[in-house]
DNA sequence: TATACATACATGTATATACTTTTCCCGCGT
DNA sequence: ACGCGGGAAAAGTATATACATGTATGTATA
């Protein structure tokens, strides 16, 4: 009995999503603590290695806390993303135990203006895919996604279901991020994106602009509109040694 | 013949810091393939296991790049500013051109509120330093710092003259920030806020609240405000775990 | 010459096993 | 009632082994 979806994915994301699906659904309560390495390992028939594994990169990422010879626990709740993976922000919510939902307003294929073209670093005005994706968070619209891909390394971007699927999902399995950039402000909304988010004109927004690099090339540009009143973005970090 | 120092810490560690110390010195040029795990097995005297650990985390801190089937790369140097960085405003604003000035408004010993207490994981309370200060650039207020620091780290805090030293110079140079906490979020002006920053009340601004460790004793908790139509935040990163 | 296949080699994953380190708790003795 | 000691339990580390998967390359064949 595996208990386990039977996916393509490796065997210790498919216990990592377990175990953020259990989180997530409340089936273990906050405060106490999670199975043992032990009980996992007799419960779903995987070996203690690939237990420690999903459970040690778990807690790098923030979501549990271990304590040797104590045992593991649910991290106290972030209302916020790490902004590395801000992205992902359906497991974000859902991790969190909330519905997410999603909305494809615009999805096509289109010729930049002089600016675009600029900031994807093309000598020469080349097509772009753009999506407008509204995302909810237990039916009520926290983030607004506007981005633009660049076709040469996603070529099949425009022919996916973006209800289904989320559009950092398919992008991080299609290409390797090598860099990314991020511009943070604060702005109050104008009035499409204020009817987009349902909220009012001028209320403030959290304005991400984010670019990311697959090796030299530029892969996406994005601009995330976060409601200031309904999130915020976290990131928790250890500056690194000498480089 | 190890190459390995014996000190207490673990093995993977040792490999991860002979790694990068090659990497530092140029041992390794930046565009060549660096040795396969089993090189390293036979150089280190380790198992694959415990190479593959290294590179493992080494790639997902951004250090390498690794392609099934062909081999470790060093990844393109990350540039620099990430978000630890933000703190030192008044460098940016030299580094811009403009002129700096800081007014310092609050610098006092208090006694925590609980709420307080609780951020800088005191089990009792214990008295803190607390200050608050204005940031202008070319006599524009731009940013409002309200910092808590612990004293025992550092003890002198509330004698300084953050008029002249920037406040986050200070704290650097007293103690080492193994690790830092940020949640970003967007919200409008209260009253007290606008008349610091010389703006509307409802205004939108950015906050980041900021926490930082020394070890495991949190060193700071800092609440930064930001005039949002003044000023906005960048950050570039190599890539980290996926997930 | 060009294509297809075999092969070697690299990283990636999974398991079994053993041992270490830390913490908690229960029971015993004073 | 108190403290101490020891054992059980939990996470942490290290290794050997096996197999999977992706890439490059060289060789044989059409």
């Amino acid at each position: 009995m595996s208990a386990l979806p039977d996916t393509a994915s490796p065997l210790y994301e498919k216990v990592k999503d377990y175990i953020l699906t259990n989180i997530g659904t409340g089936k273990w309560s906050k405060d106490r603590k999670l199975p043992s390495e032990n009980e996992f390992v007799a419960a779903l028939g995987v070996s203690r290695m690939t237990v420690h594994r999903a459970l040690r990169e778990l807690t790098s990422a923030g979501f549990l806390i271990r304590l040797q010879g104590v045992g593991t626990f649910i991290a106290p709740p972030r209302p916020q993303s790490t902004l590395i993976e801000i992205n992902n922000i359906a497991a974000e919510i859902v991790a969190r135990g909330n519905r997410h939902r999603s909305e494809v307003l615009v999805l096509e294929r289109i010729t930049p203006t002089k600016e675009l073209s600029l900031s994807f670093e093309f000598a020469k005005r080349a097509a772009l895919y753009h999506s407008v994706v509204v995302n909810f968070e237990n039916d009520l619209p926290v983030q607004l996604e506007e981005r633009f891909v660049n076709p040469s390394l996603i070529p099949d971007y425009d022919k996916q279901d973006f209800s289904k699927t989320a559009t950092y999902d398919y992008l991080m399995q299609k290409t390797p991020v090598t860099e990314v950039e991020h511009i943070i402000s604060a702005v109050p909304a104008d009035a499409e994106t204020a009817q987009r988010l349902a909220i009012d004109i001028g209320s403030c927004c959290l304005l991400l602009h984010r670019r990311t690099w697959t090796g030299a090339v530029v892969a996406t540009v994005s601009k995330l509109t976060y409601v200031g009143s309904r999130y915020s973005l976290g990131s928790r970090y250890s500056p690194s040694r000498k480089a």
